[in-house]
DNA sequence: CTTGCATTTCCATCTGTTGGAATGGGCGAG
DNA sequence: CTCGCCCATTCCAACAGATGGAAATGCAAG
């Protein structure tokens, strides 16, 4: 007579279990569905929201038609399939023209970029990855930039994550390590010397250097105001030669920079 | 003390009334409390988050908190407020990688504003606004270009949104002017006249001209691939010779963009 | 036409959300 | 420094509406 176990799904709304947080979990849901849309995956059918949400599929669909309703989906019938619609672009523009930091860090950070011939990003932490607020490109041809904003990548693997690391909270630091061992358990022993390295890194000499991509060096740093941690600068180039020629050349321009804008954002 | 917005977001969960459309309704109110903050209200406390909904100081504070969970709100402790978080930016990296449009879109746009030194503009109508999915702006200097995406201008009194009323349906054209007569009782005779030139124009000639900021000259043509309405694509320059000469220097550039965009869409 | 799969709707259950009122906290005036 | 104001948060009982399973519908391929 006893219901068996909805504790799959209803689990993941439980989680206000601990302490209180006064959770709406509606909008919980919602937003995991958007947030479902990502590079890679940018047109799900409800079968596949619901796989990656852990939704029930009647949830889903009801949901789905809410997001439709308020135009941030867009349904394409022809391939059965939602994608995200224009004004989630109009959420971006807003978050940032209001932003301060970005005001006085992009025209900072283009001046650093074209001045060294580099590429110079700024990004904070979102769940298990970084989030670029602003990422300017150097391309030799024709002093071609290119802007672009709230492309992810990896904490574990990248200097911006590791940089945030190496600044966070002790307790923060903890839970991620325990969750990137379980994640990588293939390469964990590797990776946590260079996570180690990086740490100390930051804390020796302010930056730390990783080459996430190949033919890619890139060093970061935390920008730190009044104590508070704002969010992680690095720079990078595309070369062949050693890394540690790479890092002579971008470290100081990295902490200048970075000081330039801690100054100018106070 | 009346509601507008709250009539808006409650006719649009209330059209159950013919049978069906579940609509969520904290995910309606929680995504309204996100569109609240635009261009020129970029932080914002939960007192005039309730004001601008509608909705009880409460069940803003809880929602609120939730978005502050997700991570699309940060809150200003300082300032007693909340601002949009950087994970939004990556709804708009993930809107625009996915999208084939722009994928296609953007190479040809860049390619005629540049040939003719003129801005370029791609957008779509959300509620009663246009929302510009790109936008290309030419400028003379170091052919500097600036490419911006999100923002947002009234349907009534730009090109691209008197081109999007001139071919959308009769039922929605009808409503959104009734909702603009009301809207601008001021200037409604004048207005009235120049949208039915504007729809007649596109009617005509396939595009239809505005200036909605002073010195800048805007034409605009719908992209429709298929028999379905995709986008407005505009096309416009600063200037301060007669209008008719711009028209005459603009349309053409315009009309054969829009032409090579829906034939490589499709 | 039938078959098969995915989505949507129906429905009874009952959880989670709601607004008003009480509480808590921060800030400025005095 | 204290007081008083204002805004945000929490508490609470009431109940609207969200939920998952099952049935129905829709769509496409065979």
């Amino acid at each position: 007579m006893e219901k068996p176990r909805k504790s799959t799904s209803r689990g993941v709304g439980r989680q206000k279990v601990r302490g209180h947080s006064p959770a709406n979990r509606s909008l919980q849901r919602g937003i995991e569905i958007l947030r479902a849309f990502r590079p890679g995956s940018e047109v799900l059918g409800n079968g596949d929201i619901a796989e990656r949400t852990g939704l029930s599929r009647a949830t889903v669909s009801r949901l789905t038609q809410t997001l439709v309703g308020a135009g941030y989906l867009e349904r394409d019938t022809a391939l059965r399939a939602y994608r995200l619609g224009a004004p989630v672009l109009s959420l971006s523009h807003s978050m940032r023209s209001g932003s301060s930091l970005l005001a006085v860090a992009t025209p900072l950070m283009l001046e650093t970029a074209m001045a060294h011939k580099i590429n110079v990003g700024l990004a904070v932490r979102d769940r298990d990855e970084m989030v670029y607020l602003e990422s300017v490109r150097y391309s030799a041809r024709a002093s071609l930039r290119k802007v672009v904003s709230g492309q992810r990548v990896p904490i574990e693997l990248t200097s911006l994550g590791r940089a945030w690391l190496a600044v966070t909270s002790a307790a923060e630091r903890d839970g991620f390590i325990a969750h990137v061992r379980l994640k990588r358990t293939q390469h964990w022993p590797q990776l946590k010397v260079e996570l180690e390295r990086a740490i100390a890194s930051v804390r020796r000499y302010g930056y730390c250097m990783a080459t996430w991509q190949p033919e890619v060096v890139a060093l970061a740093t935390p920008i730190v105001i009044e104590g508070r941690l704002v969010c992680i600068l690095n720079a990078s180039l595309t070369t062949t030669v050693r890394p540690q020629e790479v890092v002579a050349a971008l470290k100081n321009p990295l902490l200048e920079l970075a000081k330039r804008i801690a100054l100018a954002a106070r």
